[in-house]
DNA sequence: CTGCGATTTCAGAAATTTCTGAAATGTGCA
DNA sequence: TGCACATTTCAGAAATTTCTGAAATCGCAG
């Protein structure tokens, strides 16, 4: 298992992007190495191609896996659990929003709720700026569920169609008035 | 500068949750404290507040000024440095997109580019899985540049009316006809 | 200039995260 | 059941990141 320099390339190039994206080298790494692979690969091939520790990549795969970026395949002439990731780029990014949405911004919105039932504390200010910013995680978290529901061929059309969209939205929301609620 | 339970919730929460955005602890108590803040704060009162260094203070700030996300003030009536966060939530949502495409997305177009222009590799899978995800972010980019494009009230529009689009695309797409490409 | 308060820099300490090797556990076939 | 291979767990080592205090630098009022 050794690598071509493109692998080599992309694959030090998410180990590195990795801490930017939340994750560490290796398992940038290992999903970058199985993203290019054209086949499933096992955890010793991984091992081997990337130069670490089996059990380095056992974790690594696990949270891969737990990101759901990274599936289990069980290939009928081995015994060893074989890894991939989904073929699909566009389930690939839904996960990937979902994923980031349930760790980086459900919590948040929870613990503002939270604040908010909590009543009033004295301070107007910090109270207001507390509400207004749970609405506008609420706006944006609404708009992402309408998005995610849109099967991918019409999700693809949309962001095609690009800032026009704007044009038709003043149209259409003239003629569905009380529709539009501005913040 | 004692903090109340609002504050203190709220801040030691952006604090956790910092190494998941990206930030760290201090940075993110930082931003959190400016945010619920009625006025400006000098880095004395933040430091006093989080009971951190000085100089830790002095990294982080200036850390949230890379990120465009606290500003310099400068009171009328003292000779210190004071910060704030925007007002506008819209502003600071257009930011953090902006930021993180910045950091954590761009260089890696600018990597797959290199390494297509870099040319045949002999592993046509691994060429046809980059120059498909290449296809996929700039898609995604270019989405969000005319997203960025709108002003706020559009956009809050555009939003609100959520997945009802996905009716209007489809007429509008059939009606510009050529303007639709699949992957 | 000079002096003083404010700010930044930076080397090392502290804390946290990542990684490894060894041991424990799991799995299924003979 | 017992064996051979596969995987996971976990305590400590290694690496990285964060934080501090002291010293250096800045900037401006007098």
């Amino acid at each position: 298992m050794k690598l071509s320099p493109l692998h080599q390339e992309f694959i030090l190039h998410f180990g590195e992007m990795g801490s930017r994206w939340g994750i560490n080298r290796t398992v940038g790494q290992i999903y970058a190495l199985l993203f290019i692979s054209a086949r499933p690969l096992d955890a010793d091939q991984i091992t081997e191609a990337l130069g670490i520790s089996r059990s380095n990549a056992s974790m690594a795969l696990r949270e891969l896996q737990g990101w759901r970026l990274v599936r289990l395949r069980h290939l009928p002439d081995s015994r060893k659990d074989h890894f991939t990731t989904p073929e699909d780029l566009w389930e690939i990014v839904r996960i990937l929003v979902e994923e980031r949405k349930k760790r980086e911004i459900d919590p948040t919105l929870t613990k503002l709720r939270e604040l908010e039932l909590q009543g009033p504390a004295g301070d107007d200010y910090a109270e207001a700026r507390i509400a207004e910013l749970r609405e506008l995680i609420e706006m944006l978290t609404g708009f992402y569920d309408d998005m995610a529901r849109l099967e991918t061929e019409r999700l693809v059309k949309l962001m095609t169609f690009g800032s026009r969209i704007a044009g038709l939205i003043d149209k259409a929301g003239a003629a569905v008035p009380g529709l539009i609620r501005r913040k």
